[in-house]
DNA sequence: GGAATAGTGTCTTTTAGACATTATCAA
DNA sequence: TTGATAATGTCTAAAAGACACTATTCC
């Protein structure tokens, strides 16, 4: 039997084990246009060359899997440092050991969540990047996607899905300032179904910190909304269910 | 700037990255005396000598990290076969640069819940193995967890502890049949709360799926129970909640 | 019969969901 | 004034939670 201290003798040799190549890859969701959107970058070597593929690469020797989430997503929305309001959380580990066919690779899936970004620019691997709304990403003339990226996409999405059920994380994709009827349509775009108004309200401002009141009002074509910034709390007291349909 | 396919050809030349080694550990939580407990094993040798640790060891080439977690999960439990009840899903990742000493290790830490099983023996790596009461790793008396094995567990944990509010898991715990009373004492074990028992049995029976009939009755000290087994549902349609308190 | 455990009925409070009503802006 | 959007009030139905009551076994 082989057991884990021989196994850890042997990683010792360079010749005992394979090497083993870490990633990490995120996919970001925003809304854009009332759209939940991912950012995806189209591959411009092989292997999978042309394809569109989650932004990701490899973790550097001081970084956790998570750091290198976060210098990724930054580089490749070409911003300076990662805002604060934005999300980021591990989502899984894709280990498949023929996922990659060059090396064997694992791969750090990340989640994150953002409010509207800029419009992002290819990087010098990347012959695009884009964001690509999910629903455009299910049909007949849906992109291929690169490795196993599709299936780290339908594990975030069911990820994101659930999280706004019991978090107040979709406040994270409004900015800075938004209304209830902002937060309401987060919703409806990451479920993609529809949301009732008079509980959704009720139990907003009954989950004590999800919300706090700005003190502004918009202007717009009716009567002015209140404005409210996210709040401390994390978690829902209880859960805002989603329904089919 | 470094891009990830530089980095992705770096990863060709065995010298561009350090060896990276990949294991997997498993938390293993089971019900013994009426006691959420965990699956521990005393390490033999350096580093964390003498300190418990969560089961675990390397992935290998072919394997998967799940097959991974599953095969360790058999021989540190004694068993052939990994029972069809047990239930193993991921957890997460633990990439910390300097969690191991020797090298750099990154752990895909799994869950499982399992039914009653047989106390388990020590591997020649081990000095010894056995459940431990979660309520016994938390006070004075609490035994040394090696590497960053206590923030697993308590991850974990927590997972474990969100798992029963909304799914169907908690039937794992429990041998092929069971009352209804068992299974509220699995939720009352694992949250470390009581239960009120009409909503519960309410509840449980009114989630199709969650449970059905096995069509017998214990023989106990009071009044017979009807038996069930475990049903095809994974999901609860409406959360049971825990209260704290 | 009494203790122990399982199961059911019922009452109250809370919450969800639908819908009507009022409020406040711009054009 | 009209249209649009925000906010509030109200009614009904469903669910949660507490608790009492009944049922069935062993001693």
């Amino acid at each position: 039997m082989v057991t884990s201290e021989q196994d850890f003798l042997a990683s010792y040799d360079p010749s005992g084990y394979p090497p083993v190549g870490l990633t990490v890859d995120v996919c970001v969701f925003t809304i854009r246009a009332g759209m939940l959107s991912v950012l995806l970058v189209q591959r411009a070597d092989h292997p999978h060359r042309g394809a569109w593929a989650l932004p990701g690469g490899f973790v550097r020797p001081d970084e956790t899997a998570e750091t290198a989430a976060a210098r990724e997503l930054a580089e490749e929305t070409g911003l300076e440092h990662l805002p604060a309001e934005v999300h980021l959380e591990q989502l899984g580990t894709y280990t498949a050991p023929d996922r990659d066919p060059r090396l064997r690779v694992v791969s750090v899936a990340h989640l994150a969540f953002a409010p509207g970004l800029p419009a992002p620019e290819a990087g010098s691997d990347a012959a695009a990047a884009r964001w690509w709304p999910v629903a455009d990403l299910a049909g007949d003339d849906a992109p291929e996607l690169a490795f196993d990226h599709a299936e780290i996409l339908t594990d975030a999405l069911e990820r994101a899905r659930a999280k706004l059920e019991y978090t107040t994380l979709a406040a994270a994709f409004c900015d800075d300032t938004f209304t209830l009827a902002d937060l309401q349509r987060v919703y409806e775009a990451v479920w993609g179904t529809q949301v009732s108004r008079t509980p959704f309200r009720r139990k907003v401002l009954a989950s004590p910190g999800f919300v706090v009141e700005a003190g502004e009002l918009t202007a717009t074509g009716g009567r002015p909304a209140k404005l409210y910034r996210r709040g401390p709390a994390r978690f829902l007291p209880t859960p805002i269910v989603r329904h089919d349909r």
